[in-house]
DNA sequence: CGATCCGTTGACGGTCTTCAATATGCGTGG
DNA sequence: CCACGCATATTGAAGACCGTCAACGGATCG
């Protein structure tokens, strides 16, 4: 995986195939791919909807993990907090991804929606049963659940080895790619994150990624709509910052 | 997940019961514990060891996936490197873990001994085979990469919001975790890793690692013995300074 | 016994954070 | 529709933390 795809599909997360789940509506759940119509149907009927408004929280992070949910609609943001109450946003997710899937008792991450949007929640131990019953819907939660664990290596890579301009130039290409795939076209993308939520999941502070942002705008590389609308002017130079090709080259 | 878990359950990795492989000899594969003698047999008459020496490649980044491996004598790194050759260490190894397992292609780390060691290998195709002849092998893949996934998020919490001597605090607290829960007893524990490949893993630089370790040492946190050896004399303090208690109080 | 690798320590400089003030956009109610 | 108020974003200045460069010390191995 090319290292510029990193954040793409770390907030791609779980489940980014486009194909149409009958109760969820419009977007699909990736999961439902290889399963055949007698088996969505299974899925469809045994999962629930709720509408969500922003930082309304699908579940905090120790909550018992007694659903798994599946956005399909909006924008979230995975959580984690540390004792002394520092936070981190371990991810974005995005309309069609899955969230809280894990075998622990409690969920180890948060889950807030960051725009208005909609969950199918579906029963932990019905999954279970799904799981039994179409073997291939498990070895799909596994495939993904790797490629997740790269994604998320690339961010441990970003993390560690990247400077402020790369992190936050890389971050943008990423949500840019992620609206692609979902089938944006058009030259102005959605910023659903504000500079803090940025910032805490590129572990900088919220000055710094408006700097790097305001860098990027006075080279000619974007142009800001409003505060939730982005434009990318040079992506060449956005995708080179961003992918590591840094000035210490080989 | 405590977030002091966190590099600890990164490095345990996939797999860390402990119980005996048929032909891996004293250490485990995690993956056989659910299975019965004759799956152990299918699994162990398929697999070959692999010496190896320090700094050996067991695969390389970008290598075709052919095989999986389960490191059952010694310590790896798993790394990943940029196109302008900036690198990290993505996480350790050790006795029991199991390495190289992707869905995809090629690999998207490499890996390489610390240490002395050996492996055991197994064919990608056999491991399907396998797969298919029993089902729970596939659902413990799933379990353990969960697990995993929880482990790096605990790791990019720990890059984007710990300051340097809580990362390597945070590091050496997990490092003594993983040998005590492999059954080492001492008060002296392997430090098998140099402060640069320290440094990798935890975005720091050498001498910053240094430093910290030095600090440690002036606090009576820690005793050094020979350039491999680490002896802990205040764990509540290294703890409490790894786990992310920090001075922000909540 | 020299060579090499690894670790330690110091001085300096850069990047990013911190603190603070100002500006801009957005929703609400007049 | 415009004015107001709040949340968010921008920008500046100062300083902390960590990286960089460099010199030195100690251990291991041939």
């Amino acid at each position: 995986m090319n290292p510029l795809d990193a954040t793409r599909a770390l907030m791609d997360g779980l489940g980014s195939e486009a194909n149409v789940c009958m109760k969820c509506g419009s977007r699909s759940i990736g999961l439902c791919a290889p399963l055949d119509v007698a088996a969505l149907d299974d899925m469809s009927g045994e999962s629930e909807r709720h509408a969500l408004e922003p930082r309304d929280a699908i579940f905090h992070q120790g909550d018992p993990a007694r659903h798994i949910y599946t956005l399909t609609e909006g924008t979230a943001r995975l959580t984690r907090v540390l004792p002394d109450g520092r936070q981190a946003v371990i991810g974005f997710r995005f309309a069609g991804d899955i969230l809280g899937f894990t075998p622990d008792k409690e969920h180890a991450v948060g889950a807030e929606m960051l725009t208005k949007g909609t969950v199918c929640r579906l029963d932990r131990r019905r999954l279970e049963h799904l799981f039994r019953r179409y073997p291939v819907l498990e070895r799909r939660f596994l495939d993904l659940c790797v490629k997740e664990l790269a994604a998320s290596q690339d961010h441990i890579l970003a993390l560690g080895r990247f400077s402020a301009e790369e992190r936050v130039a890389g971050f943008i290409i990423s949500l840019v790619e992620a609206q692609e795939r979902r089938g944006r076209v058009g030259p102005v993308f959605d910023l659903p994150a504000t500079r803090a939520d940025i910032g805490e999941f590129l572990g900088l502070t919220l000055e710094t990624v408006s700097r790097a942002i305001s860098a990027f705008r006075k080279r000619g590389w974007i142009r800001l709509h409003g505060h939730s609308g982005i434009e990318i002017t040079d992506r060449p130079a956005l995708m080179g910052l961003g992918s590591g090709e840094g000035v210490h080259a080989a």
